[in-house]
Parts: C-alpha cells; sequence; structure tokens
DNA sequence: CATGAATGAGAGTTCATTCAT
DNA sequence: GATGAATGAACTCTCATTCAT
C-alpha cells in the first residue's frame, strides 16, 4: 500500500515538474521554440526520462492544455457570486480576457493550436474545456430568458459572446490588431467585448 | 516582344505553381508539415529551382498571405453594390466568413498563423490587409453615424464585428467548436455573427 | 566510480575519433572540404552523434587548434635545458619549423586559416597562443639584453624572429617557394631562419 | 582582320570586366563570400555568360593572381632608381609590405591562399611571380657580394628577407600578430623587416 | 554571343524518438 | 527508474556548373 503509493506520488510529481518546465519553457521561448531536449534540460534529467512520464510530445501539449483549462474553470468560479446577470455576462469577457492576455502561451494551446485538438476529437465528452464552455452557456441561457440579451438561440448567441472574445484575444496574441498600442489593449478588448452589452435596455 | 512576353508568362506561371502546391500542401499536411523540399518533390524539381523564382521560404508564405488578401479583398467589392447599411454590415459578416471556411489554409495564413506577421510589421501601411480593414471600418463607421449600430468608438465597433467573424471562424477551424456538426457549420458562424444585428431597431 | 570514469573516459575517446578523423581529413582534402558529414561518414556515425560531442562546427575547428598549440608547447618546452641562449633562438626556430612542416594541417589551422580567428579574438588574454609567444618573447628579451641578438625593441625583434619562421613555412606550406625540391624543405628552412643569427658575433 | 580584331577587343574587354567585378567583390566582401553567382549579378550578365570566357572559377582566381603580380612588379620597378644598397633592400621590403596592406585580398590571392597554387605548380617557369623574385634575389645577391647583408647563399638569404616579410603580413591579415593596434601595423611591420638591416655596418 | 532554366551535391543543424544497459 | 548513446529524417539554403535555345 504504502509504496505503491508513494510511487504513484513520485509519478505525479514528475510528471507536474516536467509540465512546469515546459509551461516555463513555453512562456519564455514561445511555442516554435521548445522541444523535448530543452525541457529534459532543463529538469537535468534525460530526454529520454520524458518518456517514462508521457507517451510522446501530444500527450504533455495535451496536458498542459487542461492544466490551462483547470485555471481559467478556477476563474471562471469567482464569478458565482455576482447577482446581476448583466454584469456577470460582461464579467464573464472580462475574466476571459484577462486569463488569455495573462497566460497567452496557455491561451495558445488551448484555443489556437492545432495540435492539441487531435486528442479533443477523441475525448469529446469527457473534454476539460467543456465545463468552462457549460458554465458559460448556461449563464447566457439565463441572461436571454430574463431579457439581459437579445432573443435567439442559447448555442448561437453563447458562440456570439465567445467568439467576440476569442476573436479579439485571437487577433492580439497574433499581432493583427491594427489599433493595438500594447497598453491600452485590455481596455480596447473589454470596449469591444462589451460593445453589444454596454446599451442593453434591460437589468436584472 | 513576343519572346519576353512568353518569359515572363512562363516565370509568373512558374510561381503560381510553386504557390499552388505549397497551398495544397498547406491544405492537405497543414502549416508545419510544409517544406520546400516537399513543394519541390511535389512539383517534381529541385529545391534549388524554387529559389529562382522564390528568394526564401519566408517570401513564399508572404505571397500566399498576399494573394489570399487579393482574394478577400475581391470578395468584399461585391458588396458595393448593396445600398442598405444594415444588410451591408452583415453580408460583410457573411463574406469574411463565407471566404475563411471555403480557404481556410488561406485564412490560417491571413489571420492565425504566426510567422508572417513579421513581415506584416515591416510592412505597416503598406499591409495589403490594410485595405480590406479599411473598407469595412468605414461602412461601421457609416452604420454608426445612421443609428444601424449601437453608438460608440467606430475602431471599438468595427474590432467587436470583426472580432465575432474572426473567432468564430478561428473557432471552428481549429476544431475547438463544441456545436460544430460539419455541415451545420456555415449557418452557425452566420448565426453568431448576426446574433446582435438581427434585432437592431433601425434600418435605413 | 569504475563506471562514472569509463564514461568519462568513452567521451574522451570518441571526442579524440572525432578529433583525429577531422584532422585526417583536413590532411586529406584540405580544410575547404571537411564537413561535419564527411567526418561522420568516416567513423560511421550519423552527423547527428558529432553534436553529443561538440556543439558545433567551430568547436571542433578550435579544440583542433587548442590541441596544436599544446602540442607546439611541448615541443618548446624542451628547449628549456639549453642554457646557451644564441643557441636557443636557433632551437627556438628549429623547433616552430619542424613542427609546422610535420604537422601542416595543425599549422594551417593554428596560424593561416581565417575562421578559428573570430574566437581567439575572444578569448584574448586567455588564448592558448599566448603562451607559446610569452615564451618565445622572453628568451628574445633576453637575448637581446645580453647581446645575442641586436638591440632593439623585445616585440619587434620577436616578431621579426617569428615572422620570419611563419613565413618560411607558410610559403612552403602554400607552394609558393621557389627553390622547394621537397626533401630539401627543412635544411632550407632552417637556414633562412639562421641566416641573421649565424654570424652574430656575441655568445653568452 | 578588323573584325577578327574587334573581337578580340571585346573579348578581353569582358575578361576585364569580369575580373575588375569580382576583384571588387573580394575586396567588399571577403573571399569565401564570392560567387560565380555574385559576380554575374554585378556586372548583369547570367552566370553562364562567364563561362565563355572562363573556363572555370579557378581560372578567374588566378588571372586575378596574375594581375596582383602585374602591379607588384610595377611597384618593384620604382626601385631602380635607387642607388645605396642598403637602402634597397629595405626599400624592398616596404614596398612589399605596403602592397600587401594596401591590397589584402590580391596578397591573399598571390601568396596564401591554396587553390592558384595547383596553377602555379602547372606554370612553373613561365610562373608569373618568378619575374618579382628574380628581381629581388639578384639585389639581395649584390648586397652580399659588398657586404651590405651577411655572407651566405643567395637563395637563402633572400628567401630570409622574404621570409620576413611575408610572415610579418601575413599574420597580421590573418588577425595572429598579438601587439597590432591597427594603425601602428605599417609601423610595426617595417620595424622587424628593418630589425636586422638597420644594424648593418657597411654602406654602399 | 548570351542566357534562362535547371540541378546534383552538399552544407550545418535540429528534432522526436528508441533502446540496451 | 533512469539514462547515455545514437539515429533517421527532416530542415533551409548555397554553390559551381551545364545545356538547349
Amino acid at each position: 500500500m504504502g509504496i505503491t503509493e508513494r510511487k504513484e506520488r513520485n509519478k505525479t510529481e514528475m510528471r507536474k515538474r516536467i509540465l512546469d518546465t515546459a509551461m516555463k519553457l513555453f512562456l519564455e521561448e514561445g511555442f516554435g521554440n521548445v522541444s523535448l531536449r530543452r525541457i529534459a534540460d532543463k529538469i537535468e534529467y534525460s530526454p529520454a526520462t520524458i518518456y517514462l512520464y508521457f507517451k510522446d510530445k501530444d500527450e504533455i501539449l495535451y496536458a498542459l492544455h487542461t492544466a490551462g483549462f483547470e485555471e481559467l474553470y478556477k476563474r471562471q468560479q469567482k464569478l458565482l457570486s455576482i447577482r446581476d446577470l448583466r454584469k456577470r455576462i460582461q464579467r464573464h469577457g472580462e475574466v476571459y480576457i484577462k486569463f488569455a492576455l495573462e497566460n497567452p502561451e496557455y491561451y495558445n494551446l488551448m484555443f489556437i493550436l492545432r495540435s492539441p485538438a487531435r486528442k479533443i476529437a477523441e475525448g469529446d465528452k469527457l473534454y476539460v474545456g467543456r465545463r468552462s464552455y457549460e458554465f458559460f452557456r448556461e449563464d447566457v441561457g439565463r441572461a436571454i430568458k430574463v431579457g439581459v440579451l437579445e432573443k435567439g438561440d442559447v448555442d448561437i448567441a453563447t458562440l456570439a459572446l465567445w467568439s467576440m472574445a476569442h476573436g479579439i484575444v485571437s487577433l492580439i496574441l497574433r499581432n493583427r490588431c491594427p489599433m493595438a498600442e500594447k497598453e491600452g489593449l485590455s481596455k480596447i478588448a473589454l470596449g469591444a467585448y462589451g460593445y453589444f452589452l454596454k446599451t442593453s435596455r434591460v437589468t436584472v
């Protein structure tokens, strides 16, 4: 028992170390410049060792990707205390955009890069991102019901709002934003997200 | 004359062949797996030959990227005939989304991938994508003026709409869209884009 | 212990094998035709393997270059036993010239080729070749003091003697020596080096 | 007649243009960075054209090499007016060193690089450099005879002096000169060359 | 005479991965 | 459990040279 348990714990710890290091490298050097060898160097293990904890590079990416969703979901939970639905929808955007701009490489992995998406396709129902989506979707549904948001299909509305947020940050992260002036980025992003909301005529 | 002309044409044709092949490879194997070698293999020329037509890989990417914007702009021009501003804004989204879904790898290059952004930063004012943006922005400005769109900063409003469109398609293209069912994609996308527009109370 | 030691030795041995092979290629085919790939082929390893032992090609060149100076310095040390200063200066030349003619490619790397000079500029004070120079310079200084060599600036005198030796061997190595007849080379070289020395009027 | 002649002249002119351009490139970018293509680009001809005037790259190098000797010999001729033998020997060194430092890439080709040396081996007796050598050798011979230089074999003495000059400049050109301080180079070089001469006790 | 078009050969380098120990 | 050693397969890019036209 004790032994198996400890082994298990060691395994988990090592995985965490690898993931942390990988993430640090991502942050410091960007996705394209991270290789297994570099990760291994940094934790002072051999590249081969990593294969004892992860099947391949993709699995590492996927694990990070999952960790990212963990963090995002945690941030989303703070919205539970907000009663006012209009404000809540708005704050959803804030949380999302802030997360993205503060964790660009996580965001990259979670919503932009292709490679972990293969896994997503396989996992499907169990997909960790689903939670975040459902959470938001529910709020949108209620917002529609009470007239805070325009009438319409919940999924469509959810997608509209999410897309807006995702669109803004992904344009920013990829340097495609014509009006970008570094410092003002987050204000601009929130402004755009709120553009259709701010004038909503109803509050609950 | 005839000779010079034909030579010029041959050169252009070869460039086109290379670009087409590159694009095909993009479509089939994704950006990361496109190499000069593969392109060369596919057109049955030696890798060195490609350098007779393009300075380096970046130039190929940039040329594709430019070609993409050419096509997008051409499509946008068709909107000029639409008088009704509300409809026009809506059709802007349609054109954009349709272009993206029909040319996913162009879109990828133009709005998602990191690498050509360097060139964009250099080119700046002359940047081919600017045209498309300005064109849209102007319509948004007028739409705000006449009340078709909510009051607010033109740039913010433009970004909001663009982000929505970009957000939708980029989620779709990267397989992050939970409600995706292949066939319905385009309808869903347009629905989301129009979500905030459809109920606008004013028409001009 | 035994294990670590053996591993260490294996590593050293492999480095040596690579360097030896590189040197052999230098000798057989000249500097311009030595490539990592060729080295790899010759030792029947993959090119990638070489990168496990050397950071890049420059490091190989620099290692050879250093090894060359090691050898030269070792040979110079034998002069310590010579008391007579006049003889010593003469023998300096002999040692130098003999080294050059016996190790033409080392010499090439150490004193003729351009590329490693970059590293030299960086290293400067610590530069391995410095030792040899200082050693010789000191003897020249003393020789001047006691009248074995003409009065004059030590550095100038050192340069004069060194240049003579270097000039001779580099003309020979590059096939620019009109009176060269292979076998007599070394005698001619020594003759030239000694030309100004042999008649010096003072002995100590 | 006229026609053949003009053709001949055109041919010569074109060869000259190619060589001039090649030399300019050598000077501007160093030996290693000159390729046939670059030469061709600069004269606005196709690379293939160059092959109509020169068998291969080596032939271009050899031609330049010859031109360099032409120039050196011309400079040497100015020494004919100097009567005083001691001064003449000294001025030989000056001319040589000045030529080298002012035309480092020519010098490189003439006395350091390997590639044209193959041709030298073939040419032998007709070798253009021979002239310069013989000219100097004769003066050395006379200098020995009259006691301006130490007694000894003419060839040895010639080699000694030449080596000294060549040694100095080639150490300088290859950045191997420890006491180098750019501006003082030429003074140092001349100092070293003159080191054994300046105190000669006899003048004629 | 001149060249456009093409290429084979080869350069240095990096990567994810494997496997015997 | 960990790794040292190794590699095959790529990569982008440059070069001297050829040849039909």
